[in-house]
DNA sequence: CGACGGGTTGATTGTCCTCAAAGCCTGTGG
DNA sequence: CCACAGGCTTTGAGGACAATCAACCCGTCG
């Protein structure tokens, strides 16, 4: 595999493209980063805040001894690394290659200062992330396995465009460290939901995830 | 039990005492709530937004076949129930009798519309409720019940004083519901840190906890 | 006193983890 | 074109940790 990252155009978009109040000469920059590339560390300075432009993101916590958690995937159009503090809370990896777009964190603060309804549009982002927070901490302190796997399917099928075809961009490991399992339990998982008909594999690899019976697996998410 | 609410004096503080910012004529309102009782539900309209005066709240989603998740305790100080959005997210209880300050969401609002540090400080309030559930994602998704139970106790410790000596005002239930454990395992581990030494039990009832050995017990949170 | 809420402890069960092996697909290099 | 290595996934067997079910204890309060 190749590990490098590659700068790609600059350009003058509105911040991220979802600040879009911020038409001011806010220079946003793409970025490329390949497979597994750490974006940025925990506890790394936040200078940066980012959006995926393609590509998907893990944001993960460790302990010491290697255990794992993500917190959250970013897909196609997330903002990410807003942690409006000095030190990023997570460490951000590409799940696959990933393009992102990013901005200096000082020049959204700068800007934030001076226009209220900017400032209102980063607590409604983070209002979100705690929101989705929210959702895991149950889902992770309460659910059972089949429960958390149906919940996954149907988190992704509907921020991946809700048609029912599930192309999932993360290996197992990843769905599991999500989840709070491990990889075995979630691959057991999705063959039993397979054995009783409610999804299907589509291709050679098992990534593409076909949704037979939303209703069914949305009734395993209680 | 009784269980009514009773309001009391009403006092003109800047927002909470904790957005200093505002010293407009915000009226705030003393209210306090017995034991057990609910402050708001979840998806009701989030009309007013508290601070603990004195007391203890949990704050909590329930499964629809009665599983809970508590997903925070409120302390004294501590401001719960800003949402950002029109509706809770979570039910609100007081775990022993507890009297809040409150403010109308929509007087919040309005001056964090006019006034940039204002927002500012929501955002603040907002990301350090994000920062807790992050870290709790972690604790409900990777560490072991011996380990939750010792980031409970150092967590409640330094919130409570940090002198060591913890006076829980919650049952063992509400532990468990919030380490995503039962209360027999919390029971369980709690009973094993004092015999190992870590802790011992002051008083008559189990709820008022002399760490010993915080060292130790930091060692067994990872 | 007796009921009740809260807590502890014991016995057993069950869910998920661990360890292990094997299959499949992809990409690489001969 | 084939062989092979490596990454990823599945599947099985056994084990461990926490859940469940149950009994009992202790204070408090009516």
């Amino acid at each position: 595999m190749l590990v490098h990252a590659s700068v790609k155009r600059p350009s003058t978009l509105g911040i991220l493209g979802t600040l879009s109040q911020i038409h001011t000469a806010s220079i946003t920059t793409e970025f490329t980063y390949n497979k597994g590339l750490e974006i940025y560390g925990e506890n790394e300075p936040a200078d940066y805040v980012y959006q995926v432009l393609d590509g998907a993101v893990r944001s993960y916590k460790l302990l010491s001894d290697g255990r794992r958690q993500i917190g959250a995937f970013h897909l196609v159009g997330d903002v990410f690394g807003l942690e409006n503090g000095v030190f990023h809370r997570f460490t951000a990896e590409a799940v696959i290659d990933t393009t992102v777009r990013l901005i200096k964190r000082q020049s959204l603060e700068r800007v934030a200062n001076a226009d209220v309804s900017v400032a209102r549009n980063l607590l409604t982002m983070t209002t979100s992330s705690l929101q989705h927070a929210e959702e895991h901490m149950l889902l992770l302190g309460r659910k059972s396995s089949m429960e958390r796997v149906a919940a996954f399917l149907l988190e992704m099928d509907r921020r991946l465009n809700g048609v029912g075809l599930v192309a999932l961009p993360m290996c197992r490991r990843d769905i599991a460290d999500y989840l709070g399992l491990t990889l075995e339990t979630v691959s057991r998982v999705l063959s039993k939901l397979h054995g009783i008909g409610i999804l299907n594999f589509v291709g050679t690899n098992q990534r593409e995830i076909m949704l037979v019976d939303r209703r069914r697996l949305a009734e395993m998410n209680v």
